[in-house]
DNA sequence: TCCGAAATATGACAAAAGTCATCTTTTGCT
DNA sequence: AGCAAAAGATGACTTTTGTCATATTTCGGA
């Protein structure tokens, strides 16, 4: 569904959040122990979501990542997922066409249309902010 | 979503359906042109479909591959998917932990798991001969 | 029986995704 | 000023996915 980078950056994100919320930044090689991923990998990833302006980083000695509460509200998945894997999941055909339009549908294109909107309202209503709060009860797991 | 061999095999196979229920049989050449594919490749995936019974083969001349009305009716998109790549679109987590579990969900896992089933849904009830009653009439398209 | 048409099998190759390692830059602290 | 800790940048490498090409097998028909 989404690449590997996505997932990793998602899990990373929704780490950083959590500490964020309790007052800490966090280092690379802690977010990476946390989610379980590959270091490297995961830094080059939140470089990417640096550059979009959803998490800020700071360099040096108790430098690290964090996240505002005000992004935490405002962030949805359906963000990162655009910012990471790009926006082709949203709108390109199911079945591979070169464009997905109503003017010439594949032939799952009215039934595929729907659930493709399902996951799009998933994730756009699915905030950083509402998704940490299960993390934080213990409920919800970044790693298994 | 779906990977590249998935979206051909659906296509090539939905092409290869309505072909058939109009009594021919089809070439590989003939089949990639009218869903605008690789020949090779399209001939691999349907390699595949043929060790998978949905599909049948015959060699020499006047060979080519053609579907039985019966098989149209029972197959589904959904047994596609899981024959071409395979059931972890249908079971994994979405942010890709090891197991997507009840016991131990991330974050994601309820909401996830609604538009999942959805997805799940939709494939399960997609046969191929319901999809090509729009391609027979002119509607649907396996090609722009 | 021989030829040609077709699927099948195999492998080389290219592109993309994912992983790993190394070096550079920035910055707080002593 | 110098050290060490951290992110940032870069590139090599591996694996997976997708593509292309070539040989082999099967079989109908002249
Ligand atoms: S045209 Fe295929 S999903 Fe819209
Ligand atoms: S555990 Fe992540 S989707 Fe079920």
């Amino acid at each position: 569904m989404f690449s590997k980078a996505c997932e990793y950056g998602i899990r990373a994100l929704l780490y950083v959040a959590v500490k964020s919320h309790g007052g800490e930044r966090v280092i690379i090689s802690d977010i990476a122990k946390e989610i379980d991923s590959p270091v490297s990998f995961t830094a080059k990833i939140l470089q990417q979501l640096v550059k979009a302006a959803v998490v800020t980083s700071v360099k040096g000695p108790h430098g690290g990542f964090e996240i505002t509460d005000e992004k935490m509200k405002t962030t949805t998945l359906a963000h990162i997922v655009e910012i990471i894997d790009g926006p082709a999941i949203f709108r390109s055909c199911g079945l591979g066409l070169g464009v997905c339009d109503e003017g010439t549908p594949c032939p799952l294109h009215f039934k595929y249309h729907n659930v493709r909107s399902e996951l799009k309202k998933m994730l756009e209503t699915s905030t950083l902010e509402k998704l940490i709060q299960g993390v934080e009860r213990g409920s919800t797991h970044l790693k298994l």
